[in-house]
RNA sequence: GGAGAAUUCGCCUAGUGGCCUAUGGCGCACGCUUGGAAAGCGUGUUGGGUGCAAGCCCUCAAGGGUUCGAAUCCCUUAUUCUCCGCCA
């Protein structure tokens, strides 16, 4: 949600960022229009029910002669209060339904625009130079006997898949190598619940307008994740977080993920890119306001460490405003080389959604005045599936085998290769 | 899945329609005391909104209802615990 104090005191800041990211600015006069006529019922109901409460007092003491009168009099103020009450409610629903449709406002050096209007931060890496020509690494996934996607369609339908012997073990391999590096870096482990209740969902931000990606069981009213962002921002849910300014709180959230890709018929059909479950561990952070910026680049930094740890190249972007999720102010995506494609696909996102999310949430921290604020709130990618992609396709030589990252063999008892099964 | 009990301000707890504008204890904070500490004593301690402030409004799991008036009575929901059933 954004900050009812902005819209007060700037709503030309939102107004900008509306813009910027192709969405409904006219929100912003509605929900002004909305907050000024909430304001004015909630002073109307106060007042009333001061006035009432005050006469409940007459009324309970008075001698029993007079009690009819006066009650009948209560009766009269009691259905004012009532009136002004359903106003009053009626009134904040309205102003609520409107902030929530608002997205964050991005940072002033987000770039304007849609999907392709990034800017290139940087490139990492050098893209191998092959001898032969490189396999796709579906192709890989069977030759090896690591990825059996036949299977997993004959069980599950489309975007389902196996992961098979060393597939499995590089999978848990590349995690554990995540894990060991985030607890390092002093984020605690967690897995989380990959169901969750629809006020987490709409709270975290997903829920907006991409709905129709996300599995729901409206016999039970809970939603799939897609990511364990949604457990990890519903973590300190309606809590004041005790002793945030003597120290970050980071988690490290490792949850299989679930997404429909409605609408994506028809691409990356071939593999595992693009799947309708996954595994990931997934970064997210509670920090102070002012941290937030520079836990971003932090959030990053520890990404590119886990790229560069599976020796693949990559190139980070900063996304435009029109492709951020509602509750980003900023994002970077990183994003590795895959030499069937020749192309760059993203393997890691760092969203910075500064106190937009908690505001939602009411996560909030007490400031050294007393008072309470809202958090920020930050996640990153630090490995998933699609990962294999990239390591498989990177790290194949010429006689079909797949070299495996010196980072992750002592998590495969020191395995060097994963060589084509006898016949394939 | 079935039966029963419970949910009050960090924790425990009092509270059966109006002096509840919520009791007491623990913990915590500050002060007094002390050479220093403990003990003792005193003060403060749910959170949110609004206001310069005094104050006012909301908040006793959540939502609805009854009533002039609800922590208290009624309904719905959530959560927790106990027992039974089932189960990795």
């Amino acid at each position: 949600m954004i900050d009812l104090n902005l819209l007060r005191e700037n709503p030309e800041a939102i107004k900008v960022s509306q813009r910027a990211r192709r969405a409904d600015e006219s929100l912003v006069d509605q929900a002004i229009a909305a907050d000024n006529a909430n304001r004015a019922a909630l002073r109307e109901f106060e007042t009333l029910r001061a006035e009432q409460n005050a006469f409940g007092k007459t009324v309970a003491a008075a001698p029993k002669e007079e009690k009819q009168a006066l009650v009948a009099q209560a009766q009269e103020m009691a259905a004012k209060v009532k009136a002004a009450d359903a106003a009053a409610t009626a009134a904040a629903e309205e102003l609520n339904a409107l902030l929530w449709q608002i997205e964050n406002v991005v940072m002033t050096d987000v770039p304007a625009g849609g999907e392709d209007d990034y800017v290139v931060v940087k490139e990492v890496g050098t893209k191998r130079a092959f001898d032969f020509e490189p396999k796709d690494h579906a192709d890989l996934g069977t030759s090896l006997d690591i990825i059996d996607i036949e299977r997993g369609v004959k069980i599950s339908g489309s975007r389902f898949y196996f992961l098979k012997g060393m597939g499995a073990r590089l999978e848990l391999a590349m995690m554990n190598l995540a894990l060991d590096k985030a607890a390092a870096a002093g984020f605690t482990a967690l897995i989380t619940p990959t169901l969750v209740r629809p006020e987490i969902m709409a709270g975290t931000g997903f829920l907006g307008a991409h709905a129709d990606e996300i599995y729901y069981l409206p016999a039970d009213e809970l939603y799939l994740t897609g990511t364990s962002e949604v457990a990890l921002a519903g973590y300190h849910r309606d809590e004041i977080i005790e002793g945030l300014g003597d120290g970050t709180h980071r988690y490290a959230g490792w949850s299989t993920c679930y997404r429909r890709e409605a609408g994506s018929y028809g691409k990356d059909t071939k593999g595992i890119l693009r799947v309708h479950q996954f595994n990931k561990l997934e970064m997210f952070v509670y920090t102070l306001p002012e941290l937030a910026e520079q836990e971003h680049k932090k959030l990053l930094a520890w990404q590119e460490e886990m790229l560069q740890a599976c020796e693949l190249p990559y190139r980070v972007i900063y996304t435009a405003a029109g492709d951020l999720g509602s509750s980003a102010a900023a994002k970077y995506d990183a994003e590795a080389w895959v030499p069937s494609q020749e192309t760059y696909r993203e393997l890691t996102s760092t969203s910075n959604c500064t106190t937009f999310q908690a505001r939602r949430l009411n996560v909030r921290y007490r400031r050294e005045d007393g008072k309470t604020a809202p958090v920020a709130t930050l996640n990153g990618t630090l490995a998933t599936t699609r990962w294999l992609v990239a390591i498989l396709e990177n790290h194949q030589q010429a006689d079909g085998s797949v070299r495996i990252p010196e980072a992750l063999r002592p998590y495969l008892g020191g395995q060097e290769f994963i060589h084509p099964k006898a016949g394939a």
